[in-house]
DNA sequence: ACAACATTTAGATAATTAGCTAAATAACAA
DNA sequence: TTGTTATTTAGCTAATTATCTAAATGTTGT
């Protein structure tokens, strides 16, 4: 748990995993949203990595890198069972994208 | 909220944020439940106090460090809501011993 | 084989962090 | 006032971190 929140603890590492929510993306596609070079980037993917909170998998020259959402989400609810909070899953957007809202 | 994170991240100041989840504490009467220096400790407590995730209140001699649990609950929530999780209270242990609360 | 592309590794540096001891400050008691 | 206790500040050091450029590695296309 202690990699996982020294993971978290960066805002760009918390961007990235924002983005990988979106989907698996590219090594390069992810260092694309950032002004840092690519080495820099690659050295938060590492502690990611570490922390077990992305996997990857080769495809050709690229490494694609994937969300593990169920380590962070054993991370989160962890730490926060320890403050009598729980965590539940929210209201997910569905794929049907032009449809409205259901009011809340 | 990186301030949170930043706090977060060091597992002794996620240990004083668990104590004080039992209520409020003395800087000593925190500081003796590990076996870092004072001076040691009292930098963490900086640490959280800057992340406002505690506040504290002078008693005579000794300063009462007291969690700010919905600060700690806001930066949570936030974050999760990012992943498409959301917090929500836990069946908490009903003893009310030491409440003063009028019952619902 | 060679070149181009994607990513990581190596090696360096500046900034930050977590720890320490010693000293300063503040409150209280005798 | 002097001493005791509680906490913080000052000043230091070692370790870690985030960043960079340059080089190495691995993959694909010509």
């Amino acid at each position: 748990m202690s990699t996982v929140f020294k993971a978290l603890s960066d805002p760009t590492r918390r961007r990235v995993l924002a983005l990988l929510r979106q989907g698996p993306a590219s090594a390069g596609e992810l260092a694309d949203h950032f002004e840092f070079s690519k080495p820099t980037m690659s050295a938060h993917f590492t502690v990611l990595k570490t922390a077990d909170l992305v996997e990857t998998e080769k495809q050709g020259k690229q490494v694609i890198y994937r969300l593990k959402m169920s380590v962070l989400e054993d991370a989160l609810l962890g730490f926060a069972k320890t403050f009598g909070l729980s965590l539940k899953p929210e209201q997910e957007a569905t794929d049907r994208s032009e449809e409205e809202e259901t009011p809340s």
